[in-house]
DNA sequence: ATCTATTGTATCAAAATGATACAATAAAGT
DNA sequence: ACTTTATTGTATCATTTTGATACAATAGAT
């Protein structure tokens, strides 16, 4: 182990030893948020998972919730500690509860390797329920933010996910499985999307989420039969074919 | 105020005394559970509420969750002391966390009036982050459990609620979105009805949850095209018109 | 036997969806 | 300038689903 490593496990240590000894006085105990942070590249539907400390394992986004704050408000807080962005589109789908959840071994071994002696009960191992919520970002728009202990930020495509602790991966396919109906439902793709777009690539998006191809012509009929776009100019790639036309997304409220 | 009141008061009091003090060594702190109970009677739909204490207030039916319990193997528990049911389908569809929702001013002064003089800060003072469920049940099979601090159980139809305390009016509503949207994708009706039923009776279930008519004879063909009923004797009323045929759901899974 | 209220099924029109054909077009190749 | 290629936008036809209405069947009451 380098020299580098150790110093930045002693910060490490100090960081956690402060967090310990503030969090019961700052958060409510045994509730905690998680999000699933969708994003759309590559064709691909993805979400941003951290890197637990050093290891090759990965979770969600989380956090803990101030002892006076809204539980949506804990949740758009800790949003945007990871992406630094404003004004995301955040929906509450989940809460889980199992008591074995947080007791997951291998994440109790690692902390316990990453960060040395700490008090043995603290409140990394109490009990925690923990309220989830998907975000829909405009990934071209998103700056990852790392800390001390999160020192990876990546994107993973939902059907490639890495090794996860705790319960994440059912979680992150509870979000999708959400997803998918409020796609339907409440039109929320746009939040995906850059400000505009192709016909192509918005079929693209639905893709990726229904993990399912359409035809499209069809597909095209019946967005534009929702009349929820306008179209606006045609977008020249520079490719020898007919160019598509660019369209935005239009607020009806 | 008679003698019979002051004696029930004090045994309340000891009661809620007793809570007070182990209620912390049993139960997480801060989160809570609440349920809303659905069920058909009358053509209306009806959700199961508890008067509050001897006030003209009524709640839902909640409860805490054990150190040692799943999320919910609790509602489940909390569903089962107020309605003596096995079996139930239960469903999670929200979680409320504002920080005002506990600390509704009417109920605080009714709790203290009732109650007399409890510490200043405690069980019920203490902010929770509520874990909504709604519960389907067949009305005719359930036994309404009273006790000592919530003396009445009844059954509310959907539109016309009551006066109620904290957000459970608005959690009502949410739990009513997420049947609508439930009946239709996972054919969930049937545990509101008894086993066998007519179609006039699914179809006017159908109606007092989307709260809109349907037209009897597209009703019929296109609850029968889904194939999950099966078509039993017919049943005769008594009355001097055709009489209708029974239907079971039948368990595709 | 007739009447009434209701139920079950059929029928036709309208709308939505699925499958395919085809014209339009941006740029590269000749 | 003409042709070619890849892609896009729209049209068309068949099929399925939905909405509206007609009508025959039937359990009693008169």
């Amino acid at each position: 182990m380098s020299n580098i490593d150790i110093i930045s496990d002693k910060e490490l240590q100090k960081g956690i030893r402060e967090f310990l000894e503030t969090a019961p006085d700052i958060y409510m105990a045994g509730v905690s948020v998680d999000t699933v942070i969708f994003g759309f590249h590559n064709d691909k539907l993805k979400a941003l998972m951290l890197r637990f400390g050093n290891t090759p394992y990965f979770v969600l986004p989380g956090g803990y919730i101030r002892k006076e704050e809204n539980l949506d408000a804990a949740a758009m807080r800790i949003l945007q500690e990871r992406t630094a962005l404003k004004n995301i589109y955040l929906e509450q789908f989940y809460t889980a509860g199992n008591t074995n959840r947080s007791k997951e071994e291998v994440a109790l071994e690692l902390t316990q390797k990453m960060i040395g002696t700490i008090p043995n009960s603290n409140w990394f191992t109490q009990r925690f329920v923990s309220v989830c919520y998907y975000a829909l970002v405009d990934d071209t728009k998103v700056n990852p933010v790392t800390e001390i202990f999160f020192t990876e930020v990546k994107w993973f495509d939902v059907n490639k996910l890495p090794k996860v602790l705790y319960d994440h991966d059912a979680i992150i396919n509870k979000a999708l499985k959400r997803l998918q109906a409020d796609l339907d439902e409440k039109l929320v793709g746009f939040n995906l999307m850059s400000e505009t777009f192709t016909m192509g690539q918005l079929q693209k998006l639905y893709e990726a989420v229904y993990q399912k191809k359409f035809v499209r012509t069809n597909f095209q009929r019946k967005i534009l039969s929702l009349g929820v776009l306008e179209r606006l100019e045609k977008q020249y790639s520079g490719k020898s074919h007919k160019a598509p036309y660019l369209y935005r997304f239009v607020k009806t409220s």
